[in-house]
RNA sequence: UGGGGCGUGGCCAAGCGGUAAGGCUCGGGACUUUGGAUCCCGCAUCCGGAGGUUCGAAUCCUCCCGCCCCAGCCA
């Protein structure tokens, strides 16, 4: 087992995993991921479903899949499908383990009818308004519900009278007994089942009183054999619920943990306000690129080694955090430069004529494909004498340590030539829309044989055998690191990037680019890697940024601007 | 003024009585046909604060301060 043999840290978890499994108080790990299918899953899930089937497999164990569908009103099998997609593009297996809690819908409610018998749970008539008055406040206690001391009888009628359906909605519920002055609200005679007469995506009509969260999550633990079952801190207070109705019960007794869930810098990871940005048109959809979704962040181009890598590094605690984003664009740029096969593309062009390049002529050269994986061998680019280079890559008037193209200056073509710049075109404007050059021979592949240095490559296409291309460049969606944390009343969407989308049209890419498949992530030299999408199919190829490469001169003069 | 948690460098995070790991960010340098990658070097006399115990404390005790969660018939 490889944590019992290492000397890594580990988290408190698989601490406290080791240690029940040392003492012999669980025989094996069983863990499981219990997601409600009520929204698509973000980069926040990500973090427990790795470490739900991390721990599991670390301790050779298994994880199961669980939807934990107790409120149908909430929940669409379009979810549940979203869902099992995106775990396994993360990368993880729950094998023949897929569960519904609403499997157990029958099992459940003979527990509560357990309850009921040990006089341990009642039939209750108070209005939803009026359970929260006699639920007391957070310094006050609460006061018992008249219906509280019903008999045996008589709650077990109720009850099965509820269950067929004689009821209107919210018209009663079934109630634990337990104490209404305790300081754990959760304790205050928490409701187990409610009334809803709406149709559930998979148990149809059969059933018109579901459980609740707490009455179900548990028990569902408990019969699936679970050991860890692990959630996040806010269900800290429910411990002591899911300890209760497991010891009431007298059922198998699985143990909880709690976890901070992940927040990370310039983005939100609340279901609820994704959907805002979603339906209020801040974004295109759930799989904007923008958004930190899994099927957002897969479409940008983010990959699953990327994301598991990112949600090892961030580690396991208890304490409230906020990650930089900068951590996740770290553990892409990471897996993408060992692996993305290196192209040129001009985003911005800027059109460059070799006087001296014989008119007609094309060159095939010699483009490495990936220079830190020599297996990925090397291709064939065209050379003419009409290229497009990057409008960034020329300053008529070059700051100081700016060491690209301006007049007289001489730069490296990559795989290319020497280039000089003889002449500037300007259109009646002043624009720059051209530049005359003139290339040296001898310096074919990019050495000169007089071994005279340049100190800039740049990377460059034939305009003739380009492909052209949109390319879409994201930044972050919130400018502000913690877009939740309030400025005078206002809430999160006044914080929205209003430039998180910069469509860039007219680019240039090799034509090794021509038919790119949707979903293949290149890295364009010099700029940064970037993922076709599917939008491609509509003609044009479309590329996302998914991050761009660490750019020292936008340092420098970023430090320039700032003073 | 109730209950439950948490406080280690800019952001994460090890550490569990013996004198502050690691990663990201940031700064500096080397190298370079991507101002990429890679490689060096630097970055907490101090662990929310104050007392105390001890030869010795981030680690134990006491008090204080701050932050987060809970009053859904949501999960």
């Amino acid at each position: 087992m490889t944590l019992s043999d290492s000397n890594q840290p580990v988290d408190f978890i698989r601490a406290a995993v080791l240690d029940d499994s040392k003492a012999g108080r669980y025989p094996r790990v069983h863990t499981r991921f219990p997601p409600e299918p009520n929204g698509y899953l973000h980069i926040g899930h990500a973090k427990a479903i790795c470490i739900d089937f991390g721990i599991a497999a670390e301790f050779g164990g298994q994880c199961n899949l669980r939807f934990d569908d107790t409120n149908p009103v909430k929940e669409e099998v379009e979810y549940v499908e979203s869902i099992q997609q995106d775990i396994r593009w993360l990368g993880f297996d729950w094998e023949d383990r897929l569960y519904y809690a609403s499997d157990y819908f029958e099992q459940l409610y003979e527990y509560a009818v357990r309850l009921v018998t040990k006089g341990k749970a009642y039939v209750c008539d108070l209005s939803a308004d009026e359970i929260r008055r006699y639920r007391g406040t957070l310094t006050e206690p609460g006061k018992e519900s008249p219906y509280r001391n019903r008999t045996l009888a008589e709650n077990l009628e109720l009850f099965a009278r509820m269950r067929a359906g004689e009821f209107p909605e919210g018209s009663r519920t079934l109630r634990a007994k337990i104490d209404m002055a305790a300081g754990n609200i959760n304790l205050r005679d928490p409701v187990m089942y409610r009334i809803i007469h709406a149709p559930h995506h998979r148990t149809g009509d059969r059933w018109c009183i579901y459980p609740m969260y707490d009455f179900a999550h548990g028990q569902s633990d408990s019969l699936e054999g679970i050991t860890h079952s692990l959630c996040s801190l806010e269900y800290e207070d429910h411990r002591p619920l899911y300890n209760w109705y497991l010891d009431q019960l007298e059922i198998y007794h699985p143990r909880q943990i709690e976890f901070a869930r992940l927040n990370l810098s310039y983005t939100l990871l609340s279901k609820r306000k994704l959907l805002r940005l979603v339906q209020e048109g801040h974004v295109t959809g759930w799989d904007d690129p923008r958004m930190p979704t899994l099927s957002g962040l897969r479409r940008r181009g983010y990959t699953p080694e990327a994301i598991r890598d990112f949600c090892e590094r961030i580690g396991v605690a208890k304490k409230d955090s906020l990650v930089d984003i900068a951590l996740l664009e770290h553990c892409l740029r990471e897996d993408l430069n060992r692996r993305a096969p290196r192209v040129m593309c001009v985003l911005k062009p800027l059109r460059v004529v070799i006087e001296n390049y014989p008119e007609g002529q094309v060159e095939e050269l010699a483009a490495v494909n990936n220079p830190e994986d020599p297996g990925a061998g090397t291709r064939r680019v065209p050379f003419s004498r009409v290229l497009y280079i990057e409008q960034d890559d020329f300053r008529e008037n070059p700051p100081p340590k700016y060491y690209r193209l301006s007049p007289g200056r001489e730069v490296r073509l990559r795989y290319a030539y020497f280039l000089q710049c003889v002449d500037v075109v300007k259109d009646g404007q002043g624009n720059v829309v051209e530049l005359r050059c003139t290339y040296d021979p001898t310096t074919r592949g990019g050495d000169a044989p007089d071994g005279r240095k340049v100190k800039a490559t740049i990377h460059w296409v034939s305009a003739a055998h380009a492909v052209p291309a949109e390319v879409r460049l994201y930044d972050r969606l919130f400018v502000k690191e913690d877009p939740d944390e309030g400025d005078e009343g206002q809430d999160f969407l006044a914080h929205v990037n209003p430039n998180s989308l910069e469509v860039l049209a007219g680019c240039r890419g090799e034509p090794g680019l021509a038919g790119a498949r949707p979903g293949s992530i290149y890295q364009f030299e010099r700029q940064g890697y970037f993922c076709v999408d599917p939008d491609s199919a509509k003609g044009t190829l479309v590329c996302n940024r998914a991050v761009s490469l660490k750019d020292e001169w936008a340092r420098i003069e970023k430090a320039r601007r700032a003073g």
